[in-house]
DNA sequence: TATTCAGCCCAACAAATGTTGGTGACGAAA
DNA sequence: TTTCGTCACCAACATTTGTTGGGCTGAATA
């Protein structure tokens, strides 16, 4: 089996289905040049117009909104493979800022480019599309999340989310992921205070570890059934099981 | 100017850009067989496979997921000109289910008429995405305000959210808007005593007004400063001031 | 070494929200 | 008419979550 496992975004797209060899090859081309970012330093800004799509290869990025309070709501999470905004050739103006959580490495896509594979690429334009639409599915799952589940419960099932998409691109190394528990705390719709008292009660149960500021997970069985995790709306049904 | 006013599917496609009139004409006969269906009847549910799409013309339609411990979560509101599920096609199994809020007058699609929507009529091809991406925005907006502002900004914020996006499609007869205060929780993510609470809050201070369990907002410059609405996330900018 | 600073942690109290149990209005069905 | 069910509404109390303020550690730096 040639399952594609240097490169992450083709690693990423061969969840939605199978790909071509020179789908995958139009892949490895597009990755190119590569450059580092720091943790917290904004990729693109609320109001801005932007002419270049930002492809996630290391690291962890996130969307996020600041209210008129100061207040501050993370919205998404963008792991290796993820696209960070294939919207913009649509929609024009952003309508919220992303930035990074963590070092990162990322890779620059023109809109050319994009819009080359979408039009010459039908698996690949068929991958984008399913990768759009799981970003909805996660949004509707974290908006369930946050209105119905105890800040505990939905701490945890955060936790399996991103383990099981790290997991699903071959990036669940040791078992880690790091935030600070203002990130934290952003994330779930909490205080930072709030997100810390229920870490440390996940920690006490035995539920996850934290070293270092980052949380690892011992036991990922026992922590799905803790946070009634059911990872169907990821659609990782073709993922394959290496 | 020719705007379609009849056709509410292209009256919401219109606010993406511009279409030309063999895409209006492809669209009016996409509108055939509209049906009606009773308020609370699910037209899709968590785990089916459907092989329609569907279109609201008129009432209001929701996603929804149940939780193990019988709470439930709505996550989108479908107003007319909104299609349902385009996404089933992509994604298979449907990861939550859809349900009438009030009496609807709704049209099926077939995959295949969607197919070739997307594949012959470019310019609705990106008018679709658009709308899904818009989705995408939406539900972020939702999670901010669910995270992040107290139970009567929230309200005011969905209230001025329903009222721009059935002004956008000229829907906004009599100003008024139908749903249950437990349909209000659901979408709130509070309990129903406390929609209700905020709610009669909202109403004592001259905010909205209820008749049959119909909200009515008598002034909305003034409702949305109270909800610091801003509605660029809709991406309405194409929108016709008619 | 001393100093800062960010991040983690904790306790006490305040505020927002959830839960329970009850009332009354109303329309549908018997 | 009576009964039944749904929904709006209300009050009292329980629980969750937010806020404030302080202490601790370790890394970076003067």
């Amino acid at each position: 089996m040639h399952s594609p496992m240097k490169n992450v975004l083709a690693r990423k797209l061969w969840n939605a289905g199978r790909l071509a060899s020179e789908d995958l090859k139009k892949l490895d081309d597009v990755i190119a040049d590569p450059f580092q970012l720091d943790a917290r330093e904004d990729l693109i800004q609320h109001g801005e117009d932007p002419q270049n799509v930002h492809l996630v290869l290391s690291g962890m990025v996130c969307r996020y909104k600041v209210l008129q309070n100061g207040k501050r709501a993370i919205v998404a999470l963008m792991l290796p493979g993820d696209i960070c905004d294939l919207h913009v050739a649509i929609l024009g103006r952003m309508d919220h800022s992303i930035g990074t959580l963590t070092e990162c490495s990322l890779v620059k896509i023109s809109r050319g480019v994009i819009e080359d594979l979408l039009d010459n690429y039908s698996r690949i334009r068929r991958a984008l599309f399913w990768s759009t639409l799981v970003d909805e599915a996660i949004l509707r799952e974290w908006l369930v999340n946050m209105g119905r589940r105890r800040a505990d419960k939905q701490m945890a099932h955060l936790f399996c989310e991103v383990h099981a998409r790290l997991t699903a691109v071959n990036r669940m190394h040791n078992a880690l992921m790091p935030l600070t528990q203002e990130e934290l705390a952003d994330i779930l719709g909490v205080s930072t205070v709030h997100a810390q008292r229920v870490l440390s009660e996940l920690r006490n149960q035995g539920l996850v570890t934290v070293q270092d500021s980052r949380v690892a997970v011992p036991d990922i069985v026992r922590l799905r059934q803790f946070a009634e995790f059911e990872g169907d709306y990821l659609h990782l049904e073709h993922a394959a099981a290496e």
